[in-house]
DNA sequence: TTGACAATTTAGAACAATTCTAAAATAATA
DNA sequence: TATTATTTTAGAATTGTTCTAAATTGTCAA
């Protein structure tokens, strides 16, 4: 559970904003600081307590707008690419997935189109693996068509 | 996109119903038969739109419902680990996931704990690959002392 | 086959996560 | 410093999901 330390300086982070034409505002750059801090996946909610702590104005939509703009230039991913509603799956089958990062289509892989997945280390003690599960994102053929524009 | 024909016949639903104590209602029918059918990853909303047309009393709780209980009982499963919200990445180097099903809990591995991911086949024509993303799913040591009560 | 009991379905309320809105505040830039 | 574009804010609105309690249906033993 150790927090990694990513991210960008103040410095690099105002440079960033300057040439995508956003403004480095007090709150933008703390919930920035913030989520670099973290580390451990967080819910949005957990940011903005967090955040609140030290800009207690702070609105959980400010939260959310700038989730949503670090996501969109790349300072900033999502966990899981189906965040929003359930994913229902009748393949009990062994097998991968091709997710359209762009429209969210899923395709079925099957597992034995993959050289079998093998670790290098040992995982960490007491952990009882179920099963491996491969998601192959990138764009389908019809988003990556759309995307130059 | 094309449709992969999973799950039992209706005697062999009846019998699983029965060996868990489950009544096989006409809805629970219709819900898994379609389920089966639709085979598309679809959310719970979906699926209760189109048995909806040939049960119109149907009601949504009534699906979540069912989805749960064949998720319980494992006749189907969620197609990625449900976090109920969005959950963040401020690590943007190239990594996998080691993920309790029960706890939801999320650790990062290095990329280079694993042999590298190599396909035997080729992807469908047209998708751009961006990158290879491993989950590890399991139950964690916590989790799978808890889970023996 | 029927009757009793347990399991299920239903509609709508409740809840949680997220987005929208419009006014007020702030940052960028000339 | 003034102007303009961007951002923040609070709260309303929306969406996805769960809960509730009454009505219905399925199961099983007699």
């Amino acid at each position: 559970m150790k927090a990694a330390p990513h991210g960008f300086s103040v410095e690099e982070l105002r440079d960033r904003c300057q040439k995508a034409g956003l403004s480095l505002t007090h709150q933008r750059l703390m919930i920035y600081e913030e989520l670099m801090k973290m580390g451990e996946h967080p819910a949005p909610e957990a940011v903005f307590e967090r955040v609140k702590k030290k800009i207690p104005s702070l609105s959980l939509a400010t939260v959310y707008n700038n989730i949503k703009i670090f996501v969109e230039h790349g300072l900033l991913r999502e966990f899981s690419v189906h965040h929003g509603s359930l994913r229902l799956e009748s393949n009990l089958e062994p097998h991968h997935h091709l997710v359209c990062t762009r429209c969210k289509a899923i395709q079925d892989l099957d597992e034995s189109d993959f050289e079998p997945i093998r670790l290098k280390k040992a995982l960490p003690r007491g952990f009882a693996v179920h099963r491996y599960s491969v998601d192959v994102l990138g764009l389908c053929k019809k988003c990556s068509i759309n995307a130059r524009y």
